[in-house]
RNA sequence: CGCGGGGUAGAGCAGCCCGGUAGCUCGUCAGGCUCAUAACCUGAAGGUCGGAGGUUCAAAUCCUCCCCCCGCAACCA
């Protein structure tokens, strides 16, 4: 089956953070979960280069547009690489192809007679570059930015009528409970939907905002964000022109953070409503990174973690792994640095020194090949048995937030009972013994299958050290399938003991 | 009475919907083991489950009120 997965793209006012590597992780994760099931997925990331605050940052930076686009652009992109995040696609929403799609829309749905165009009247902040509510004002009634007070101005713009669609709306998230993941989501979006909606703005004049694709219908705009970001997520199935589109769509999901839920279940499933195109199939959302102790990150505090420094310190699969087994669902969770050497301690001691010591045994005492399967007794094949059939069961599951979280949560699991089963047999003892070389040998054996069933789950989350796992027990061409068949390991195959997979760091 | 989320061992979380000995990871302490990345295994200490009332034979779990923290509040994405 054919399948499609995004994440939101990213503005590029700033540095990657993050928020931006947990989505984008989060996303390859899901891919690589689905890849091994045996689906063909579509995945696509990348960075929303219009609006005001883009065009802000270039002109601060003294470059031409498309020089500071691309560089901070290539800034996130360079990032994911780095990250092991394998996307199909990168999305710029600068390429002429996204904003040909966007204008054909825009003027189709014009043509229905969905826009108009009406007076905005409100407070401007011209320090600011932009329209203030009275909540935004401080005492005085004036910007806190700026110490100035607004000016009363009134601006034409183009707007979206979203009314008309509420019930429907509304009918569709109550016939679809598994469409918004987690449901609270769901709920809070229905809140959201108790009262009448108002037009949403979709135009800025050129005389404020520049950097925008221009509306078809009148030169002297631009569209503003919506029909430009959202859009992106079918332009790059090049919606209009591709006969594939719809089955593509059919299993799409949306990636995104709770801070976008509105504009991307309430306005976006209209907009397409409103385009004739079915929602997308699954909204996946998820909560925010914060500092240890609850606290919002920032660079005053200190406590803010970059990615770019986590690779640097504990390694890609580290990060990608504290991510996903570390975000509370349907809520904010924390990290920090010290928060991440913990984590990353759970892997060196469960997974890669259960490697290093069944690999350095079958090194030393069974000349680096793996020993004979055929004296297993029952509790050496319920151990392998039972973890093979809890990753079998695992990876049948329909995708989903709680399948991901569990995927960590099951190979940290499987690690701690090989660990186990290992000192209770305590091969060591028996590798000394001539007469107990049989039942050591099927110790070993034992261990060393449970470690690449281990491996081959750990795939989606640590795609790096789950192929140094399979590649340290000699199945260096491994393709990684969601097929858990226990007792496949093969007797005679040489190990390798390289280095540690998780090292030590202080 | 704006809306939503949360307050459970030193830290981070689960349990709450469908009441019935309070669990997990890390940390701490004590044993064990020595194959291994000072790791692994076993055990222990540590919590009046934010507060007060109520329902019940029984409440972290249901009801009411209160306190505290964090988001959001509609052209600032």
């Amino acid at each position: 089956m054919k399948k499609y997965i995004t994440t939101p793209i990213y503005y590029l006012n700033g540095l990657p953070h993050i928020g931006h590597a947990y989505t984008s992780i989060l996303g390859d994760v899901m891919k690589k979960f689905e890849t091994m099931r045996g689906n063909e997925v579509y995945y696509t990331t990348g960075t929303d280069e219009h609006g005001q605050k883009n065009q802000h940052s270039i002109e601060e930076s003294g470059l031409s547009a498309d020089e500071f686009l691309t560089r901070q652009s290539e800034n996130f992109r360079n990032l994911f690489v780095d990250l092991g995040i394998d996307f199909d696609y990168f999305v710029r929403t600068s390429r002429p192809e996204h904003k040909k799609i966007v204008q054909e829309i825009l003027q189709t749905i014009y043509d229905r007679g969905l826009i108009v165009k009406k007076s905005y009247e409100g407070l401007y902040c011209e320090g600011c570059e932009q329209f203030k509510k009275k909540s935004d004002l401080d005492e005085n009634g004036c910007c806190p930015d700026h110490k100035k007070a607004p000016k009363a101005i009134s601006e034409e713009n183009y707007f979206f009528r979203l009314e008309p669609y509420r019930q429907w709306l509304i009918d569709y998230i109550n016939t679809h409970p598994d469409w918004i993941q987690p449901a609270k989501y769901a709920n809070e979006v229905l809140g959201m939907l108790k009262e009448p909606l108002d037009d949403l703005c979709i135009s800025r004049p050129k005389s404020r905002v520049w950097l925008g694709v221009e509306l078809p219908f009148d030169h002297d705009y631009v569209t503003y964000i919506w029909f430009d970001a959202l859009v992106n997520y079918i332009s790059t199935l090049n919606y209009g022109h591709n006969p594939d589109f719809e089955e593509i769509w059919a299993n799409s999901h949306h990636l995104i953070a709770k801070d976008i839920l509105k504009p991307h279940c309430i306005y976006w499933p209209i907009m397409l409503h409103a385009l004739g195109v079915a929602p997308v199939r699954h909204y996946f959302i998820h909560g925010y990174w914060i500092g240890e102790g609850g606290v919002k990150m920032s660079k005053s505090l200190g406590n803010v973690v970059d990615p770019v420094e986590v690779i640097r310190l504990l390694g890609v699969d580290a990060l990608r792994f504290y991510l996903i087994h570390n975000m509370t669902l349907g809520g904010d969770s924390q990290i920090s640095i010290p928060m991440l050497k913990q984590g990353y301690k759970i892997l060196a001691n469960n997974i890669g020194n259960l490697q290093m010591r069944v690999l350095k045994m079958t090194q030393k005492s069974l000349d680096g090949k793996v020993p004979s399967a055929d004296s297993l007794n029952d509790d050496d094949k319920k151990l392998v048995s039972g973890i093979a059939d809890r990753f079998t069961r695992l990876f049948s599951q329909e995708l989903s937030l709680e399948v991901i979280s569990e995927l960590a949560d099951s190979v940290v699991k499987a690690g701690d009972a090989v660990n186990a089963y290992f000192a209770a047999n305590e091969p060591w003892v028996l590798a000394k013994k001539p007469e107990q070389r049989e039942r050591f040998e099927a110790v070993v054996y034992t261990t060393l299958e449970c470690l690449r069933l281990i491996g081959l789950a750990m795939y989606p989350l640590t795609p790096a050290s789950a192929r140094k796992i399979e590649d340290s027990l000699g199945l260096a061409q491994v393709s990684f399938k969601a097929d858990f068949t226990p007792f496949k390991l093969a007797a005679g195959t040489t190990v390798k003991v390289g280095d540690p997979l998780f090292p030590m760091v202080e």
